[in-house]
DNA sequence: GATCCGTGGTT
DNA sequence: TAACCAAGGAT
């Protein structure tokens, strides 16, 4: 029997507000396809080749990043690690030094686990049950609807920012993005707007118009192949939707590094507990917010001279900053170095073994610096 | 449901 | 320029 769609194998509802939704849905999803033919993006990395685990990969690093940040990132690692078992078997230090200055590390440390699973438990071979891709750590429901879609073409639909504006825009959907009557009314649209082929192709397409036209700012309304059915347009209220986040402000928070440096140009390095800011990654050792260094020393019964101390900006293994911390890191230069330190590394960045070298060598230059010198 | 997790782009 | 936002998920 045949699976195309006549009038007559619905004559239920031909007329009705069903059919109706229906089609629009239809037209939705036609018109939004043929402009992504001619307007859509090329030459994202992970466009070409698309292999299941690149898209992977690509998705994991996209969580809460803008593709022209990814771009970089996923080159690197993907040259690094070729496939899930390379990942899987590598280090996961290595995994995150790859991953530093990305963010959200996090997102490595699961990616890490994840690959261990798939070649236990899948053969290798990523899942292409959405439901079964879920279960895996770091993969929730809109990643793993993208990652069916694009890398096997599997019909699913997809929920990130850019299909949430779309969404709520045209259909005006209009609650507090967080609430859960307002996911579920979008999780519904998105489903009805979905298209029964060409799942790959439409996933990118409406992230692509999201990012490229129905903006958060300042959309192209004008360009808009979903202009003549847009909710929002009609009634000349596009900024308003979706509603704001209402985020209260963070307050400040302080943090306080130790760098210490001994004589012979090595500095002491820790790798950070899991939890936390910067889980897993390499940093001089941090104190409490307002401890001096001669608290410092004394909490970790370093029985060293304290020659003098700076304030500098953080600089850690995996790359470095912060912005919205008020980080007051001090140095100490060490005239007898401690042996008794535990949970670290005495680092040299001419004898490197860790690939510590690039941040260490700042460390030590840093410390050796004579200026803005603040005895404490 | 609220909070935490990063960094960079944009206006 | 301070505020907003980004191809979200885990706890």
């Amino acid at each position: 029997m045949s699976t195309k769609p006549t009038a007559k194998s619905v004559p239920d509802t031909a007329g009705t507000s069903q059919s109706r939704s229906r089609d629009a849905a239809r037209r939705f999803a036609r018109r939004l396809l043929a402009w992504w033919e001619t307007h859509g993006r090329e030459g994202l990395p992970w466009q070409n080749p698309r292999t299941p685990y690149r898209v992977w990969v690509s998705e994991i690093m996209l969580q809460q990043t803008q593709a022209g940040t990814v771009v970089p990132y996923f080159e690197r690692f993907v040259a690094r690690f070729g496939n899930v078992r390379t990942l899987a078997q590598a280090d996961l230090d290595d995994v995150l030094h790859l991953w530093s200055g990305l963010g959200y590390y996090a997102r490595a440390r699961n990616l890490h686990r994840a690959a261990a699973i798939v070649m236990r438990d899948h053969d290798g071979t990523l899942p292409q049950d959405p439901a079964v891709l879920e279960t895996l750590p770091g993969i929730g429901r809109s990643t793993a609807a993208a990652i069916v879609a694009q890398a096997h073409n599997v019909r699913a639909p997809i929920l990130d920012a850019n299909a949430k504006r779309v969404l709520a825009r045209h259909f005006l959907v209009a609650g507090p993005p967080s609430s859960s009557a307002t996911q579920t009314a979008l999780w519904a649209l998105a489903d009805a707007v979905t298209p029964a082929g060409r799942a790959a192709d439409y996933t990118q397409a409406v992230m692509d118009l999201g990012a490229t036209v129905c903006r958060p700012r300042q959309p192209l309304c004008s360009q808009c192949p979903l202009r003549r059915t847009c909710g929002a347009l009609a009634a000349n209220a596009v900024g308003e939707y979706p509603a704001r986040a209402k985020r209260p402000a963070r307050p400040l928070k302080r943090r306080r590094f130790f760098v210490l440096t001994d004589g012979e140009g090595a500095c002491y390095m820790e790798k950070r507990p899991t939890s936390g800011v910067w889980g897993g990654l390499w940093s001089p050792p941090e104190g409490d917010a307002e401890e001096t260094p001669a608290e410092f020393l004394a909490a970790r019964r370093m029985d060293a001279k304290l020659v003098g101390a700076m304030s500098f900006g953080p600089v850690f293994r995996h790359g470095f900053s912060h912005f919205d911390l008020d980080v007051a890191p001090v140095f100490i230069h060490l005239l007898s170095r401690p042996s008794s330190v535990s949970g670290g590394v005495w680092f040299n960045p001419r004898r490197d073994r860790l690939g510590l070298s690039a941040v260490a060598a700042k460390l030590v230059a840093a410390a050796a610096a004579p200026a803005v010198l603040e005895r404490k």
